[in-house]
DNA sequence: CGGGCAACTTAACCTGCGTCATCACGATTA
DNA sequence: TAATCGTGATGACGCAGGTTAAGTTGCCCG
């Protein structure tokens, strides 16, 4: 089951058994990816989209000067690029971060489901819109907090998309991701991220490393993060 | 025709005449409101959707001191909030910056358009996912530029998107938003924000007032701002 | 015509984060 | 064994933008 954790623990949705077939059927490939991998270049048409089984996914805008800064990450379960069956063609790039596995979606699939099972597209638009929720959430972590924060904001949100995979148990979770990643993150240098994790460790909020982040007090980290989950619409939360 | 600047002149659709009467049918009362009315608050259940004709609106996240973080702007043409059709919760406020005139949208209606019109609702989504590249392109900005370059990449959008709206000839336009505002969108304080404007009306990039922008030379602004109107997804720009 | 208020302006000072530079560590390859 | 490279760690220094405070301007309304 491919789809396995798609929409999972969704608050507002729920895929039925006839819908997940549905989509299981709609994938034409699946294929295993090495880290840093370029899937899609802005600019250029796409005619399939990709769900995320397996790894660490990022989407991207490069700067004139070579630097850039992530837009998205995403976690198992996510269908990465499912806003390129709308719009075609896409403005940022994704790649990998870690190792991936990733189940091929054509856009000539979504269409006949589109015919067919109109709800069922209602809940791909809805996965859609979860993504700009994060995104805005991003934009409140940019424009609001200041470096530590920021990092704390990060962490948290991962913490609970990953719980929400069933691939954190809400303390501790294997992330893969740099020092440097974390800057083009949170709009930092790595320098500073370095300064900020080791006052999150000795500030006894969170050790971070790239195999293993752990979060001994989720709420403390909340707190110094202004961290508030509802915009990641995960059910039974509250 | 209150839907008429609804998808105007952006590539990748075309909004068919029946689409659009079905659309404006769909329209149950056309409203006006004051300048800084608020429409929608983050948590609570949403039954319809608000199509912008006149003024400009905003949606923001409010912080824990009070501040907050405009996420998006809206200028008329805009479905501001049609991302509650799938959600039915919002994570983030909705309100009128200026003076406005709305259209309301009930999501029963887009219910039955869903059964009946499945491109349209293609369409529907299509204009979701423009509003979330744009949240992109305000990460990018956030995350990647210096405050200069963060003023003259929003003015760069908002003459971009105006022009499409036929509400910019290309080089001036009325906007109606406060220096406040500006700091709001831009992540800086208003104090800041005063000095990027008299750098930008000192260097003859932008002459920004709150009844009018002027923008003499729109490319060297551009190029300040690293702006690149690609992800607005405008029909015929290049 | 004057009082009040929101928006704008400017200056003086301070600090969080960037920049630059150096070094250490572990993994990979020869 | 050494050479290379990606990643992490840390210190010295500078500056963009925040903070605070004190005006000024313009508009609404009595």
């Amino acid at each position: 089951m491919f789809t396995e954790r798609f929409l999972r623990d969704k608050s507002g949705v729920v895929l039925l058994p006839q819908e997940r077939e549905r989509l299981e059927s709609a994938i034409s490939e699946v294929r295993t990816l090495a880290p840093r991998t370029t899937l899609v270049t802005a600019g250029e048409p796409l005619d399939h989209s990709t769900l995320l089984i397996e790894g660490i996914m990022s989407r991207y805008i490069d700067d004139r000067n070579g630097l850039r800064q992530l837009v998205a990450i995403h976690v198992p379960g996510d269908f990465v690029d499912l806003h390129a069956f709308p719009l075609k063609v896409l403005d940022h790039d994704v790649a990998t971060m870690t190792a991936a596995t990733v189940a091929i979606v054509p856009h000539r699939k979504l269409d006949q489901i589109m015919h067919d099972m109109p709800e069922l597209i209602r809940k791909l638009w809805y996965s859609t819109l979860i993504d700009a929720a994060i995104h805005r959430a991003w934009l409140f972590r940019l424009g609001r907090l200041d470096a530590l924060g920021r990092v704390a904001h990060f962490l948290c949100e991962t913490n609970a998309r990953l719980v929400s995979a069933g691939l954190s148990d809400g303390h501790r979770f294997a992330l893969g991701l740099t020092q440097a990643d974390i800057s083009e993150i949170c709009g930092l240098t790595s320098v500073h991220v370095n300064r900020v994790l080791r006052q999150l460790r000795e500030e006894q909020l969170c050790v971070f490393r790239s195999s293993l982040v752990e979060i001994p007090d989720p709420e403390r980290l909340a707190a110094r993060g202004q961290f508030d989950p509802d915009y990641l619409y995960i059910a039974h939360l509250k």
